[in-house]
DNA sequence: CCCTGATTCGC
DNA sequence: GCGAATCAGG
């Protein structure tokens, strides 16, 4: 996907109003986070305050820089192929709610849990279903899971129940926990 | 772990 | 010019 003059025009307008490299990524679809931050500083328009630079430069000189060992460019490469572009994963993450002319503030947690399609969720959003398969609002948690799990912790406990405090909780109902409804 | 932007350099 | 890999930091 080449830089077309639309996709530029959008990538200034959002960068300008402060949303993050990551973000603007994922709304311009098939481009990375670094696409986006290498063609800001192309352009000439990089945040120039943004992190404070390190107190030793010389660090960052080629000369420093590690030929690239195999073990570590292979792992970087296989997560790549795991998780092959992105571009409707889009979660929880706070974005700015409007222009902010200085710097923008990120909410700490915006619309958690926010229902996702099957196409929004990601390795980190909470597949729990809610609703009926083939309804229309048919949807997912898409709470951020529980590290290494497919669920939230709600529904991580609600998924992994002791058959004993099923038993208690449940009597006289039947809730099954491969078709949860909300 | 999640994320942020900055930089280098092979392509 | 492009952007993955890497770095440095929150």
């Amino acid at each position: 996907m080449a830089w077309t003059e639309e996709r530029v025009a959008l990538l200034k307008k959002l960068w300008a109003e402060g949303w993050s490299a990551s973000q603007i990524a994922r709304e311009l679809g098939e481009v990375t986070r670094n696409a986006v931050i290498g063609k800001v500083h192309r352009l000439g328009i990089a945040r120039r305050d943004a992190a404070p630079r390190p107190s030793r430069p010389e660090a960052r000189t080629s000369a420093a820089r590690k030929p690239a060992t195999a073990s570590k460019s292979e792992a970087r490469a296989r997560t790549a192929e795991a998780a092959p572009a992105r571009p409707a994963a889009r979660t929880q993450t706070a974005r700015p709610v409007a222009a902010k002319p200085v710097i923008p503030t990120r909410y700490e947690v915006v619309e958690r849990g926010k229902p996702l399609s099957l196409m929004e969720l990601n390795d980190r959003t909470c597949k729990w279903p809610i609703g009926n398969p083939g309804d229309a609002d048919f949807s997912f948690c898409g709470e951020s899971v529980v590290s290494g799990h497919p669920y939230c912790q709600e529904h991580l406990l609600r998924a992994y129940q002791p058959a004993s405090t099923r038993r208690d909780r449940d009597r006289g109902r039947d809730e099954t926990p491969a078709l949860p409804n909300a």
